[in-house]
DNA sequence: AGCGGCAATTGATCCGGATCAAGGCGCGCC
DNA sequence: GGCGCGCCTTGATCCGGATCAATTGCCGCT
């Protein structure tokens, strides 16, 4: 039934990969702007914070930014592309903890405990901003807006950390993941309505803790009831209302 | 069949209140020690974090420290008692984020929103020692070690926030809830085998996304199979080595 | 084009834990 | 003391989502 959706598949979504040769556009939705640009880029403090910063990539899908157990030297900000963190049980079985994309920062986590506690995976092709964490927080020392940025950056991630953990419907789950990762765009920049996701359904439902079974059985349902259309990993969101009421107790308000 | 053990229930064990009227005791134990104590008291910047510090309490059970919406000015580590944080939502259901034993310090997902994101709920009688954010941000820029302090307060956090989040049976929730406690006791000096649970059936069963049967369920499975000993909130763990096999996978390493 | 592997969908069955229900116990209060 | 009210425990039933299983489509490879 689907291949003959194929000419009529939906027209090119924009592609959710900040501009990679303009530097401006991509820090105006990075999670350090407001220490990069919006401070003054005059001041003589933040010259160090360019100093500091170190472009990486690219990483092919499925390429490991970091390493569970690998000291801890620098947090990455996401230039392009979508990365998951995930942790691996001794038992192999995989355990997705989050999913970032262009703006978002990954290592935070690994702060304490000076070795990242999780690995981060390429889920396509991806460039980053490292940050030297010594060089930052020495930084941040110096420079208030720096360590607020710091301190922001934690204590948000503390919030979000809580969103998936309620005992909640694989409805709920599913709506909720759908409009946060919507409103994550927008944030960013790119449309809230229309995306790809760069995840497969195993990795959307080992983090919302469903079988994979479950997500691709809601995935159909919402369609049919005109809340989104979605092919392969085109998304559409058709009514952001309903998916908000579904996804309500799970999202903020 | 409990009233017989009436007379003989589990002889006194250790109060898990840091003693008021100790001040180095108490701050050996706590969250704040090493920038408090270990630091020096005499190295002259530190005098400051004395004088931001404001020794508030007693909460009795049931008595809000904070609540959901309240502006964000100061962080909490615990000096005795324990409590819970919790969201509320707006069909009224609770949901219980954590619980924070003494030297344990909450508060820290306030700094981004900068309003309260949940309430601070007193299971006994508790206090407190407040310290003034903006004073301590402050203070950090100026000394690193304070700074370092709060960076890894809040990544530890992250980390530990992540440690529920799993799919996983009641009988492993349950094991690694108790054997967190236990460690948790034992960092700050108290019992690892033996102690009082604070909360309720149903505050532990709400916070594991259990129901408050099957918590009650599975802490009289784990009695007959001689890994605990409980009665009403008296807890004593009799196999600390099984226990941690059953809750492997959600506990580190 | 033909093959093989992986992701996704869909159907059928099963099970862990939620829910409903019924006491027991402890404690404060009159 | 006697009563009422929470908290806890234990039993019976039910249901949402996991698991098992089969099919299809896509894509890279030779």
């Amino acid at each position: 039934m689907q291949s003959k959706h194929m000419a009529g598949r939906l027209p090119e979504p924009p592609n959710p990969i900040a501009d990679d040769g303009d530097e401006t556009r991509f820090c105006g939705t990075c999670a350090f702007s407001s220490a990069c640009i919006a401070a003054g880029y005059d001041k003589p403090e933040l010259v160090e914070l360019q100093c500091l910063v170190e472009h990486v990539g690219p990483f092919r899908a499925g390429e490991h930014i970091f390493r569970t157990g690998d000291p801890f030297r620098a947090i990455f900000a996401v230039r392009g592309g979508t990365v998951k963190t995930r942790m691996v049980d001794k038992e192999g079985r995989e355990q997705v903890l989050g999913f970032y994309l262009p703006g978002e920062v990954i290592g935070l986590n690994a702060i304490y405990p000076e070795h990242f506690p999780c690995d981060a995976v390429a889920l396509d092709t991806t460039f980053f901003c490292r940050f030297s964490f010594p060089a930052m927080s020495a930084l941040a020392s110096r420079v208030p807006a720096v360590q607020q940025h710091l301190f922001r950056m934690l204590s948000k991630e503390l919030g979000t950390a809580s969103l998936l953990a309620g005992d909640h419907s694989a409805d709920e789950r599913v709506a909720a993941f759908l409009m946060d990762l919507a409103s994550r765009y927008a944030a960013r920049g790119f449309s809230a309505t229309r995306f790809h996701l760069s995840m497969s359904r195993g990795d959307i439902a080992n983090y919302l803790r469903l079988a994979a079974e479950t997500v691709s059985r809601v995935f159909s349902r919402f369609r049919s009831q005109k809340l989104i259309e979605i092919e392969g990993r085109e998304l559409q969101i058709v009514d952001p209302k309903g998916l908000r009421v579904i996804g309500q107790g799970l999202l903020p308000e």
